[in-house]
RNA sequence: GGAGAGAUGGCCGAGUUGGCUGAAGGCGCUCCCCUGCUAAGGGAGUAUGGGGUUUAUAGCUCCAUCGAGGGUUCGAAUCCCUCUCUCUCCGCCA
């Protein structure tokens, strides 16, 4: 949610900046509505100044047992004003509100401008991309080849877009969400959560998702309005909501791992091969939360954590700052972390950095106090994938492939996984 | 799942025959005074969000908030309804 007062004072300015990311903003609609809050809430806060003011001399007259029938039915033509009032502000509140939280966030200024991921601007490359002196093969067939990456019988328990893993990938699989969590709280500071898998909606609209984005996320049928997480942003950052953070406590690392769901309605077509695109997936999750003069940094920071996590591995990557017409609803600027994927002869998304601002913050009510102030300010949030671990499986997979079809784990997992090489089962 | 009790400011804790109570008192915290040091003492301040005015995140002023939402009333922390959560006991259970 932006500042309201963008739809006050600025709407012309704010309706530019939108305009980059192909936001039309109906600043028309913003105004008229704006004028027409402002008068009637000016109007119900005079009508309820009057009815209190009155309603104590009433109770000042009746303790001195005065009268009070002609001060009753002075105000007795007061309640239906004000309730007709009150109910036309609320009225109005709710069209605005629903509008202003459709709105998505401002892209910083050095958000590239673009349409679509074309236009996405690398800024760093990292590691040699692996050659081959033999036909190299996906995933899918080297999962399937070693008898331990199964699709069909995930087709027969549920359905489309899962997965079953045997044996050493499965192992793997467990070891590198182990390696990425002792990475990131060993070294990199952050403090290891454990949280609910299953979210309110509250917690939804405080991080971005709702109202706008419904159909992409899995809810229960239950008599509370739950939904499964599509990612650990969501529980985690609310840790958050509704509380003013001591500067001690400033800033708060997390680092989580969860299982992530998402429907991918809409993205029918889109990999429906293997691992890429599922409707479940680990991923360890990386959020901060910090002062607004530090979040700049520590976007930059967050990210050359995530890109660690690829450096040990010896994964080739590169970095690339999304294009406005990129970035996600709730970020003002994007890092994502693209993996190579020899099968596909193209970089694929591993992770996605995002600093929020205030965007999120102002939705939560998630705030620290300046002691210089003595007041609460909005926090700036920031999180970003470290990593997704069924990528990053799928990346070791293909990326350390030899002929023979069997994989060289990479040094740091030995330790992780108690072997050195994934051979046919 | 059954029975009962409860939810008030940073914390503890008054307030339930509705009326200067946005909220006593205490603790904590901040500032000031006093004080050879220490200890003790005296005074002042100490919620959040929003609106109007304003160059202003200054000041002034108004509104809302006593778990959440709704209702009764001129007036609700106090009465009524719904929901949520917490605690105790029983049952069940990884």
């Amino acid at each position: 949610m932006l500042d309201p007062k963008h739809f006050r004072q600025e709407i012309d300015e704010t309706t530019k900046q939108l305009a980059r990311r192909g936001f039309e903003l109906d600043s028309n609609t913003i105004s008229e509505l704006e004028e027409r809050r402002k008068s009637v809430q000016v109007k119900t806060q005079d009508l309820q100044a009057e009815r209190n003011s009155k309603s104590k001399g009433i109770g000042k007259a009746k303790a001195q047992g005065q009268d009070i029938q002609p001060l009753l039915d002075e105000v007795s033509s007061l309640g239906d004003e004000l309730k007709a009032a009150e109910v036309e502000l609320q009225r109005i509140q709710s069209e605005l509100d629903a509008i202003i939280m459709s709105v998505p966030n401002i892209p910083d200024a050095s958000v590239p401008d673009g349409k679509d991921e074309n236009d996405n601007l690398e800024i760093r490359t990292w590691g040699k991309k692996p050659t081959f002196d033999f036909e190299v093969k996906d995933h899918v067939d080297l999962g399937e080849q070693l008898g331990q990456l199964d699709f069909e019988t995930a087709v027969k328990i549920t359905g489309s877009r899962f997965a079953v893993m045997n044996s050493q990938v499965a192992r793997l699989h467990r070891a590198l969400t182990q390696f990425m969590l002792d990475l990131h709280s060993q070294e990199h500071g952050y403090t290891e959560t454990y949280v609910p898998y299953v979210v309110n909606a509250d917690s939804l609209r405080g991080t971005g998702q709702l109202p706008k984005f419904e159909e992409d996320l899995f809810k229960l049928r239950s008599e509370h309005e739950f939904y499964l997480i599509p990612t650990a942003e969501v529980p985690v950052t609310n840790i958050v909501r509704d509380t003013i953070i001591d500067e001690e406590y400033m800033p708060r690392k997390y680092v989580c791992h969860t299982p992530c769901f998402r429907s991918e309605a809409g993205s029918y077509g889109k990999d429906t091969r293997g691992m890429i695109r599922q409707h479940q997936f680990e991923k360890v999750e990386l959020v901060q939360v910090v002062k607004a003069e530090d979040s700049e940094s520590a976007h930059e920071e967050l990210t050359a954590h995530a890109e660690e996590v690829l450096k040990r591995l010896g994964l080739a990557y590169r970095v690339v700052n999304l294009c406005t017409g990129d970035i996600g609803f709730s970020a003002n600027k994007t890092y994502d972390l693209e993996v190579w994927i020899p099968s596909q002869n193209t970089y694929r998304e591993i992770s996605s950095c995002s600093n929020f601002g205030d965007f999120q913050a102002r939705r939560l009510k998630a705030r620290w106090r300046n002691p210089e102030t003595g007041k609460p300010e909005l926090v700036h949030t920031i999180n970003g994938s470290g990593l997704a671990v069924g990528r990053t499986l799928v990346a070791i997979l293909e990326n350390f492939q030899n002929k023979d079809g069997s994989i060289t784990i990479p040094d740091v997992l030995h330790r992780y996984c108690g072997f050195e090489v994934i051979s046919p089962t």
